[in-house]
DNA sequence: AGCAAGTCGAGACCGAGTCTCATTTGCAGG
DNA sequence: CCTGCAAATGAGACTCGGTCTCGACTTGCT
């Protein structure tokens, strides 16, 4: 599974930025450029570092600038793991409703994607008088069905 | 519903202190009269504030180094909910599961509890191949039904 | 009472993120 | 191509939650 097809992102974004009647600047480019080179998360500071590897002339400022207009355009999703820093997933376009499971022993991260769970999340919100705007469930568990099948490798006994 | 049983968590906490060999200062005293003197959600700066008006010599350092102890006595639960500050909750042990619908617009919180939800999750993780420990969900959402009903009060048009 | 270790408050400090402002640049319209 | 101007930019000051340091003060044990 390579990478899937990052050039429409791009020109989505474009698209969104031509919208609402922004400028596609040299950085924005650099930025999205890098955004969508990637499928890996990063955070704010990574982004920066790694734009500025296109183009050297890209500030932090731009790239907290540009950052909310992408989370806006609904082609990254911006997300929140209890750390003092915020990390951004690229693929959010492809996967718009995906949670994650967390491996407390292994830092082994999961994440998954659930119809049901969203429509029960859905209903509950409802019921309480709320329209749901996004979601973000972290699941902290143990792997022990990995560690049995085969996790001897990395671990000692 | 009024305050549940706030005398037992005191105890329980200044048991736990005792148990790691910690002092009980006046203004951990003060701290803890504070946090299970209330049912609400708080922040650190809040309980700063209260805690300050029972006893004026309490400093936000202090306050910043209970907070630990108290999330690890398993008495206070810590929560993120994107914002750039965390906010704690001292009715954790008395529902140890519930979960949180935040309203984007007027920071309302509202907590439930979901059995189907937790077997969904259960289930969810047990075919990925995980146990869960533990389990955080927020929902970020408006609360469009409370605007509607009376919010005209507090909202010009 | 006396002492050692734990704890304290004040304020320096940290780091992610925001804001200001003087300068530059994209992009019509001519 | 040129020109005008609003949008966008970079540098760095700033904000703000939270952490750390350090000398002074308490607690709890003897």
């Amino acid at each position: 599974m390579p990478t899937p097809d990052r050039t429409a992102a791009k020109e989505k974004f474009m698209a969104f930025l031509e919208e609402k009647n922004l400028r596609i600047t040299s950085q924005r480019r650099a930025i999205v450029e890098t955004v969508f080179g990637t499928d890996q998360h990063f955070t704010a500071e990574q982004l920066l570092e790694w734009a500025r590897e296109r183009d050297a002339s890209v500030s932090r400022a731009t790239v907290y600038r540009t950052l909310p207009l992408l989370t806006e355009s609904g082609l990254v999703h911006e997300m929140d793991f209890g750390k003092d820093y915020k990390i951004y997933d690229p693929n959010y376009a492809d996967h718009p409703n995906h949670n994650h499971i967390i491996c407390d022993d292994c830092d082994k991260i999961v994440e998954f994607e659930s119809d049901k769970l969203d429509a029960l999340e859905t209903e509950i919100s409802s019921k309480l008088g709320f329209s749901v705007k996004s979601q973000q469930l972290r699941i902290n568990a143990s792997c022990e069905e990995m560690k049995k099948l085969g996790a001897c490798k990395n671990k000692d006994h």
